[in-house]
DNA sequence: CTGAAAGCGCTAACAC
DNA sequence: GTGTTAGCGCTTTCAG
């Protein structure tokens, strides 16, 4: 048996006469090891949790195809956790790496998981690796990517701003998130700084998704005081207020402007094709996986965040 | 320690008294059984591998959503393998099941596992419970689920004859794959039932990307015979080729009709609106689930298929 | 009802 | 270089 291990293992320290024979007797029995003992034995799984909102949204399905790409080249496996945003769900994908079936973890979204935040209350060091990405708070001891959420509204309405909007609005994300406030606030500095009119009934509330996005439009087009401009704090529901807006037969860029944010895939292809603010999802999710590595492998990291760098894609929406 | 186990797993065999006292002493101790090692004693592991060709596709997604959910439900967990359409990183993802840290296997895409072909080339059963999802071939002794792609295809093309078209081209997926061949037999067959014109170059393949529905179009738009409607074998196609049908200031669906599958999430927000076929994704994701379970208990269903209802959504671009 | 003891399949340390 | 041995942390007999 040990020297079926080596042989699998470090063949190297077997004759070649043997390995040649113990090889045949692996192929003749179809032997694959249990990978269940061996991890028993070994000090680490070799496997990466990754925890996630919702699979659907195309933001975590690019950074998880980055994620899973550079943990395979590592040597890691990915596992991943779809929370639906439910704190219960959440805690028992935690068990995974509690229970030693992970290593660590990346964790997307605002859900805190208990155990975390109970060793943290305790003033106690993080239990396993930890990852934030993304990360709407900030976590002692824990290293985290993330992009500048303040910074990249503010260019969003910067933009707008300089091509002579005068009457912006903004259809925001559900304020519970620190990345939906962030923008907002991105928002407010701008107008601010420019000395622009700043109406509450201009700020509308959606949930990212295009139902929302449409809705929200509908009230703002309901308005007297109608908006010359748009900044949409996600791209699908900027993809909703345009229909909204081609409902009521008015153009865009010319009555209304409108800007979105991650430049997802369809955003090149709405109609007209969307401004936004690209997230570099892929990147996001790189760093994440270098973060963790580093984590592994006793690297003091811990407490580093990494910003990265977001950028303006002008389309033909504004 | 035994008792610890007992505590945990069947409480009612244990004293109250006793019960308490450990409890305590758990939850002092903080104490998590390592999933590992409790994997090692139990024969299964309540793990369901589900592999997928490409993770940020919508219709993996949806139906991804669902699988997790019933499994879940069903208390096993979910892994999810993304091969990007890659027969090595396939491989490596089957270990996984081979090594015992999952149960079986819910395998969307039309690539096959080495271990699998071989197998049946050896004519011997399936190693391990797998069910083909969407599945383009036929498996011996495999339980799958799919929908009839022939006949949505003809539903697609139908409801374009029923609608007054006349020269109905067709946006396929690429010919490799069953499904896309199976769609473009749809087509073929009613256009022939309909003793319509069939031309070979209003048959243009695509790859399911709104770029490749972009250029397809656009090949389509410089015929000198133009079609009066386009049958798009993916939705993200279609919207791509929709955004081609604009740029030449053409109008949908006076100039062009067009119909797409899928239904994903975008398709509504399209402009305009775009009809489709609906395909169940989440309910294909529920009954992969269904099917994999009964496989675990030992349910004698193989070698059955469910072929799931499509539907014909009717939007504004038909 | 509870503790002791025997493995699950493997790897690592140890002899030979 | 290779076989033997001792666990990894649990669950499951088996006694008591």
């Amino acid at each position: 048996m040990a020297t079926v291990s080596r042989v699998l293992r470090e063949p190297d320290r077997v004759t070649p006469a043997k390995r040649a024979k113990v090889g045949e007797a692996i192929a003749h029995f179809n032997y694959v090891p249990n990978a269940v003992a061996q991890q028993l034995r070994r000090p680490r799984s070799r496997t990466i949790l990754v925890i996630i909102p919702e699979i659907s949204n195309l933001f975590f399905a690019e950074a998880l195809k980055n994620i899973e790409n550079v943990a395979h080249d590592l040597g890691y496996r990915v596992l991943i956790g779809e929370t639906q945003r439910c704190q219960e769900r959440l805690d028992q994908y935690i068990d995974l790496v509690t229970s030693r079936t992970a290593d660590g973890l990346i964790l997307f979204g605002s859900l805190m998981p208990s155990v975390l935040r109970a060793s943290m209350d305790a003033g106690a060091p993080l239990p396993f690796p930890v990852v934030l990405a993304e990360a709407s708070v900030r976590w002692p001891n824990c290293p985290r990517v993330k992009i500048d959420n303040v910074l990249s509204g503010e260019m969003a309405v910067r933009h707008l701003v300089k091509t002579g909007r005068r009457r912006i609005a903004m259809i925001s994300g559900p304020q519970r998130y620190t990345v939906s406030q962030d923008r907002l606030k991105g928002y407010r500095m701008v107008l601010a700084e420019a000395a622009m009119e700043q109406r509450q009934d201009w700020v509308v509330e959606g949930d990212f998704s295009m139902a929302s996005g449409y809705a929200a439009m509908g009230r703002l087009l309901d308005l007297a005081e109608l908006p010359d401009a748009v900044f949409c704090a996600g791209d699908e529901m900027a993809i909703g207020a345009q229909t909204a807006i081609r409902e009521r037969g008015l153009r865009m860029p010319d009555d209304i402007a409108l800007i979105g944010f991650d430049d997802m895939r369809f955003a090149a292809y709405a109609s007209p094709p969307l401004t936004t603010i690209r997230q570099p999802a892929g990147e996001l999710g790189k760093a994440a996986v270098g973060l963790i590595k580093a984590l592994f492998d006793g690297d003091s990291i811990r407490e580093s965040t990494i910003i990265l760098p977001h950028e303006l894609i002008i389309r033909r929406s504004t």
